[in-house]
Order: structure tokens, then C-alpha cells, then sequence
DNA sequence: TTGTACGCGTTATCAA
DNA sequence: TTGATAACGCGTACAA
């Protein structure tokens, strides 16, 4: 018992009876059983993190910072791969939840009511991500999807245009608030036109931007400017432009969403929403520990904001 | 005891009542605690898979495979990146060998002595992804970096160029041995200059592509073929290369590897080698299995090939 | 086919 | 400050 004491650190141990049992340790080369130990205190020292794809890199970079904060604290986290389905976020939910992680830290609010409960009636410490909700009690870190679309249209405007698209794909909530700024916008000046969004359930990635672009030309030859919803449906779209000699932005205004690698030395560079993932990770991991602590945090809702970056594109 | 047998449909009980016991485990709930069973049973159901980065979507690729192949056979997957570096793969192995994971799966052969000792000593099922061995006893699923690289070079010698530079980032083993092909491919024909290679110990990005494309063209303006060792560094070179008004492929032929998102909508469309990496992830995973189920496997090391893929780069 | 006894390696609790 | 004892919730081994 004192040795179990002694290595977590944890209670009245004499310094010198600690450094033997440390040497003992290592010398035998003992590493507590994770298993065993969860067992007898009801508690893992993992953290799971669900997101909804790997693919993205939004999400690497969020995995890449949170892991940066939880590992020297000596949580193993666990990545969950959603793939955009509630049912599979609800199996994930079901075991990871039965590891009796000490936090988690998941995508979004949109998920299955069996979802909701079960994060609620584990008592299992949770931070949202990506996503903002000023609901009382909710832990979360993001920012205003719906803000940055309306921001980037409104770019799109003050550019002197009005036939303004928009093209998205995986259309998972946060695009949908994305869409959802677009098109308030676009009504705030009168000139919303539901008949130039195009909306795809497909995988998004440069090829489909190509040929989503391609399509979009055909049906609405008079566009003057396009939002795409992440940056490789826009950078595949830039791509297309250049085989079919489509000057942008001269003829049509590109933007992004995401700022993702590439986008700043596209041709021409890219016009983007840079989306703060890093940070996102990084607060929300911060956050989660304080929670797991047993501490308050300071404010509930953290607004990591976003930043508009003008190139060439638009 | 019955109701344990039953849940997990070992031995022989009766029909009906595995039939009350999961109608009596839904009813109630129930969901086995992980850590009991791997305390009990000295073996948990977890699969770890240890890769170098999750930001090139090759391991994102394998991991998904991995994951359709081991979920439905009831194993976790623990992801383990190991960010290219010896010591971090030494302090996953520790901490996951740990949790008694019933099997692994890891990038490559290169890693530090005591981690070989601990994979060795653990005695968990291993399968080495990526590369090739033909080292009895030693499962793994890849291919030749070393023929791949050789077979985009020597096409790129058919395509009668002879001043054929070798451009790579983030010096991975992978990326020594295309370089190794590259290297046999120019010596068959007398050809090789090892000042027409340049390796950045960077990661590999597509700007970092375009700068490195800037670099060499300035270093070396004669020369009519480049081999990028990754498709984002390929794709960035084209980028640049559009930029600056070379013409590709007259001027400088390019080709890339791993044949990436992008790679065949890019301007020129990129010649590249495809990997099969969801194939890799899939065979290793299998192999796994029938490594950890006791059984015997066909054959101990298999070569997944690869693809020259001929677009309008190269 | 079902059930009993025990132990897996750790931590909580309480006593010394 | 240290130590003894009893769980934690399962699976193994063996008996019925």
C-alpha cells in the first residue's frame, strides 16, 4: 500500500522510503497494471475524444493539441472516429464509456438522444468542441460557425458582388451553420437566391470541388462569386477554373473555409476562414482537466473566434 | 458464471437461456467492465497500431482499413502516433504493452533497440506495416519503397531525361529507401549525380513543395526531371512551377508519390505511384487476427505492390 | 450444461 | 506515516 502510495504521489510518505520504492520500480522494472487499477478505483486515466473523421485535417490538428496537454498529465487519450453517424457515436460512446474514462471531449451538439443521455448519466467530465452553446452547465470550446459563413459572404459583398454561391459537401451541422451565415448574408442586402446553393452529401476533397464547380458553372453561368465550405472543394474548384480558363477572381470570387495546407500557395491563393483548431484543442483540454480536478472553470463557453484571410482568390 | 458464457458465446449453454441472459443484460444495461475482464483474463481486447503521423492521410487511410476489419471482430484499436520520433514509439510501446492489448500492428523496422526488446518480450502478436522483410518469423504487410522508387525513376528515364533530381521531406525510412531506388535506378544508367538530390529534414507539406521546387530550380537550372517523395511536395511544385511560367511537363517532368488527395485533378495531373494502403491496412489487420486466434499464417510477409499511375506531370 | 471457489493487481478504508 | 484487509467485476479451473 505504501508503494502504490508512493509512486502515484499521492498521500504522507516518508521522501526517503519514496526514492527506495522508486529504485525497487525500476530495478524490477514494474509498471502498475492500468487494468487493475481501474478496477479497484473506478476510474481510467484515459480521456476519449470523439471526432467525426480522421481525413480532415481540422480534426488532426485538434487530436495533435489535445494530446499535447492531456499526455504530460498523464492521460492516454482515445481517439473515436464518429464518421459523421450518430449510430457510431453511439457505439462509441457505449464502450469507451464502460473504459470509465476520466473525461471526454467530443464534436459538436448534434448527436442521437441515447448519445446525450449516456454522456449525461455517466458523470464522466465533458467539454464540447468545435461548437459554440450558451446553454447553462455546457463546457464547450469553439466558435461561431454561422458568424465565420456570414463573414466570408459578406467579403464576397463588399467586393462588389451579388450573385453569390454557395457549394458544400459533407454536410455535417457545422456546415449547416455555415450555410446558415450565407444565407443571412445574403438576406441582410436583399439578394439571398436559394437556388444557388448547392448542397452535396458527398465525402468533401479537391476531386468532388472540381467536379461540384464544373456542375455549378453549367447551371448558373452568371455566378460572379463561390463560398465553398472547406478549402479542398475550393481548392479543387481553383483547379478547375485554371483547365477551363475561368480567371479568378476576376470572373468568379473563390473563397475557403479552414485554411488547410496548400491553400495559401494555390493559384491563385486562396481567400479562407482560418479556423483556430489548435487552440480549440489546446483550451478544451485545459478546460477538461480543470473539470476532471474537480475545479470550476472560469467560463463556460469559449469563443476562440476566427480570422478572415485575404488573398487572392476572392 | 452461465450469464458470462453466454454474453460472450463461449462453451456450451443453453439456447434459450443466452437468450434471458441478453434479454436480462439489455434490460438491465449491462455492459462488462474492460478492466475486470482484462484483469481476470490477463488480456484485454484492444489492438494497438502505432503509426508516425496521422497529417499523411497514407496512415489515416491505413488506420481506417485496419478499424473496418478488427471493430466487428469486437477489438479496440488504440491509436499510437509515434510523430516519427524513437523515443516517443518507446513510451507508447510502454505505456500500451501495459494495457495487455492482444495485438499490434506498427509502421516499419526502424525503431530503437528497446523497443524491439519489448515487442519481443511481450509476446502480443506483431504485424510490421509498410515496408518488407523477408526475415523468417517476422509478419508484415508493404512493399518495396525501394522498387516503387526505382520504377518512378527509370519512368521518368524512359521519357528521355537524364538530369532527373531527387527532391524529399520528413526523412522517414520510406522516404530513404525510394530515395535508394531513385539512386539505383540513375546508376543502372550511369546517370546518378548525388547533387541533383535534395533532402529537407522538414515536414512535408505542399508549401513547403512549392519552396523546395523554388530552391532546387535555382540550384539547378538544368535540370529536366524531378521525383518528389510525396505528393503534397509534388503538388506544390506544380503550383510554383505555374507561378513562375515553367512549363510542366515540357521544361521539368515531376512525379510524386502515394497518389493523395488532389494528385489527379492538379494542374498538370500529377504521375504518381499509388499505394494500396487500405489494402495493407486490411491484410495486416487479417493477418493479425489469425495470428491472435493461435493460428498459423499462410504467408509471413506479403507484398501488396504498387502502381505506377501515368497522368500529364511525368 | 451449470455452478462454485478463487484470484487477477490494484486502491479505499480504517487501524495501528 | 505505515500497514492490514477487503473489495473492484470479471474469467479460469474445476466440480457437480
Amino acid at each position: 500500500m505504501t508503494a502504490s502510495r508512493a509512486l502515484r504521489g499521492v498521500g504522507r510518505v516518508d521522501p526517503a522510503l519514496v526514492e527506495r520504492v522508486r529504485e525497487a520500480a525500476a530495478a524490477l522494472q514494474y509498471v502498475p497494471d492500468p487494468a487493475a487499477r481501474a478496477l479497484a478505483s473506478a476510474r481510467s486515466s484515459s480521456v476519449v475524444v470523439l471526432v467525426p473523421s480522421l481525413a480532415n485535417t481540422v480534426f488532426i490538428d485538434l487530436l495533435e493539441a489535445v494530446h499535447e496537454v492531456l499526455a504530460p498529465e498523464g492521460y492516454q487519450v482515445l481517439i473515436g472516429n464518429t464518421h459523421y453517424s450518430r449510430d457510431e457515436e453511439e457505439q462509441l460512446l457505449r464502450n469507451y464509456l464502460a473504459h470509465r474514462p476520466s473525461g471526454m471531449l467530443v464534436t459538436g451538439f448534434e448527436r442521437s438522444e441515447a448519445s446525450r443521455r449516456m454522456i449525461e448519466a455517466s458523470g464522466v467530465p465533458c467539454v464540447y468542441l468545435m461548437e459554440l452553446t450558451n446553454a447553462p452547465g455546457v463546457h464547450c470550446v469553439g466558435l461561431s460557425q454561422l458568424a465565420a459563413g456570414q463573414a466570408v459572404t459578406r467579403h464576397l459583398l463588399t467586393r462588389g458582388r451579388r450573385r453569390i454561391g454557395f457549394v458544400a459537401a459533407q454536410l455535417d451541422p457545422r456546415t449547416m451553420q455555415r450555410a446558415e451565415g450565407y444565407r443571412r448574408a445574403l438576406q441582410e442586402v436583399g439578394c439571398y437566391d436559394p437556388g444557388l446553393e448547392l448542397l452535396s452529401p458527398a465525402r468533401s476533397s479537391v476531386g468532388l470541388g472540381a467536379a461540384l464547380f464544373k456542375d455549378y458553372l453549367e447551371r448558373h453561368p452568371d455566378v460572379d462569386a463561390i463560398f465553398f465550405c472547406n478549402d479542398d472543394l475550393a481548392q479543387g474548384a481553383l483547379l478547375e477554373a485554371l483547365r477551363r480558363g475561368i480567371r479568378i477572381p476576376e470572373q468568379v470570387l473563390i473563397a475557403g473555409f479552414n485554411d488547410l495546407d496548400g491553400s495559401d500557395c494555390s493559384f491563385p491563393r486562396l481567400t479562407t476562414i482560418r479556423t483556430p483548431r489548435a487552440e480549440i484543442g489546446r483550451r478544451a483540454a485545459t478546460m477538461l482537466l480543470q473539470l476532471m480536478r474537480g475545479g470550476r472553470v472560469g467560463q463556460s463557453a469559449v469563443d476562440v473566434g476566427f480570422e478572415l484571410v485575404v488573398r487572392e482568390s476572392a
